[in-house]
DNA sequence: ACTATCGGGACTGCCCGTTGCT
DNA sequence: AGCAACGGGCAGTCCCGATAGT
């Protein structure tokens, strides 16, 4: 194995980061779809085989901001004690999930800006990302499931991460500025929480309105 | 317009679904990514350039049993009551959608049997219908918003849609059989709301369990 | 054959125009390359296989413009007196050539202007058009021929088309405001012409210098 | 820089002129609209994919026999002491591109006759070559118009291309045996360049003849 | 007659396996 | 020894001609 702090590694790291800010500035200028990887590869002064070298696939770039966001919530939600109910696990491991996005946004805010820009250009680019977050999503059930000593087919695991992520997405849209701010963000996910409590408990409208109870009768049944 | 029944229209729809069902084949035979576009246009004898005609993208083909679920989910809910609560209208929309499915998968149930085969066989391609999906959600939860004379700020609407969409796919998925299947999805997603309710009241875990209340303090703080 | 003023006439007449400025906006606002014979023709509202009843290929809608100057220049051409030296002729035809292109440009004036917009703004398209002009100037040539009584090689009908289009290509391109400008072509036209003149006979520098003589030594022979 | 002469340089070149080779040979066969690219990649046993490396398009393999032409001209026009009358240089640099042109058609003469065979069989071709012409002489323009220091609505620098340019056309078509005999070319442009000052000088025809002066008087104004 | 549909070929972009270079 | 040029393969788009339905 090499030095994690090699001379090597450092101009990988380099190298990759060029490759990032390169693309995200082609995107930004021309728009996702007419920049070409042989574009950004020019950029940075690399063959277009190296840019695969450090990205998959062309949508890869725009994952950079989350890579070791994944490993963060993975790695909290194991690091919770086991006697803990999962969904407060599952809770936690989200808001370090937020205070490490703060940290990189502050850090890296360029970046971090840039490719929210450009995810906000081109929906379809969201979708993307989206499927890769049900990926992370199925992990985490994965491990929940584990955690609780019960198989694929109780929907207990999937509902806890399928509500909690469900409110983390609502969350992060939903803003008067513009969406993917990150500050304050934990709130808001809490906020979304108790809006869906409201829903489930009141009158499903997400008001705490009076003792009303939802009425189920469908009129076509 | 051209007349809805005559000889070409016809013609058209056994061209589609011969398609697809080339398609399928080729994909549980082979693999997806080992099938090629030309490969199914040679079996149904048509041109690999009139199969774009009819699918905008070889993933399409497998989007294709939700065609029209799409269609009854929105008009549904375009056509539920304007007074009535927003997530009671979805909830009223999602079982319609249920209804509509078990009939598809009744009628045409080969090729909905094939379909979900397919998507559990290859589970990147699981991911191209979850983003179709969230584009879904947008576009009812700004029908909600229309609904509720509100904003796209507002959290509610999005935070009802990506609730009630969370109970169904969790709904969907879990299923002691397999994957995808269709019949009990609507009581199944009954029970995945309940467990919503119980996670967010009583202790965060699922179960019914006593009136313990959830820890929130964050250990790390 | 059809009256050339009926309504079926007319209609026509509007549809190729209409045809014509949907595709000049498209062109301007989104590039020629990225605008599609299927945008063009959804904008008039007629099926993409019409459009190339009107026109026999994308290029053709900018040589559109040039269409009726084509008829003017041979007819005036052929029109000329036999006895008239071919050089002359020529000029002539040329000159009604701009008096009929000035006059479409003050009719027409919004038409043209584009055109020449969309022809400024994609060089690529500017070689289309110069292909077509040697066609016609390869009828000239024969024409000429014709007159002169002489055959395909004596180079003198092809060295007096050859030489009047190199004139008048330059006239139309040296302007100070813009090329294609074709208010005062015909005099430009006289002044290149005399340049040529200039070059071949004095020093071959197009100023009327000293009596300094080519120097044709070649430094390598 | 890659070493000049590698095992890859090398395999690229015969690459490039058994791609030329097989589709010459099947242009002539069969005809250049009834080739397809796949044919001719098959032929040299690449992929259709490889071809379009080698060639931007299918136009151009005929535009083979040209390539260092065009660097023959714009380097030998830069090399011209600066001193020298622009149109003189220009004259010097045909020339040069005259006899390099002789070289290759003798050293290449079957993949240069061949060439110029297809081109006299489908006249649609030769626009392709026009239109790359016009470019070249685009470039000497403007490489003139820098050795003048002058700017682009000077029409001095342009006259000069688009003269010398109509004269070489004129001498490389007309010729009796067939059209792009390389022989004696630059004599017959000597020719045609005389030719261009009579018509300019004594009477517009082309003939030595008498002192009598053109009549411009225009019959119609 | 008129138009929707199909066919087909040129061409591009993404991505990967291999191979020669340094 | 590593690395990047090279070739290949497939998806996908566009233009345009031919054909067949209304």
């Amino acid at each position: 194995m090499t030095h994690p702090h090699g001379l090597r590694e450092r101009k990988k790291q380099r190298t990759r980061l060029a490759l990032v800010d390169a693309a995200l500035d082609l995107f930004l200028a021309q728009g996702y779809d007419r920049t070409t990887v042989e574009q950004i590869a020019a950029v940075v002064d690399v063959s277009p085989r190296t840019f695969f070298r450090y990205f998959a696939s062309k949508e890869d770039i725009l994952l950079h901001a989350l890579e070791d966001g994944e490993r963060v919530l993975t790695s909290k939600l194991a690091a919770r004690p086991t006697g803990e109910p999962p969904f407060v696990a599952l809770r936690h491991a989200y808001t370090a999930l937020f205070r490490h996005l703060a940290g990189v946004a502050s850090t890296d805010h360029d970046r971090f800006e840039r490719t929210a820009r450009v995810l906000r250009a081109e929906p379809g680019l969201m979708a993307v990302l989206l499927s890769r977050v049900a990926a992370l999503e199925d992990r985490c059930a994965a491990e929940l499931a584990r955690r609780m000593r019960t198989g694929p087919d109780d929907p207990r695991p999937r509902m806890a991460v399928a509500l909690l992520g469900a409110a983390a997405r609502t969350g992060l849209m939903c803003t008067e500025h513009h969406k993917g701010d990150i500050i304050g963000a934990d709130r808001r996910v809490e906020e979304a929480l108790a809006l869906a409590g409201q829903m489930l408990r009141y009158d499903w409208t997400g008001e705490p309105a009076s003792g009303q109870v939802a009425d189920q009768a469908d009129g076509e049944r």
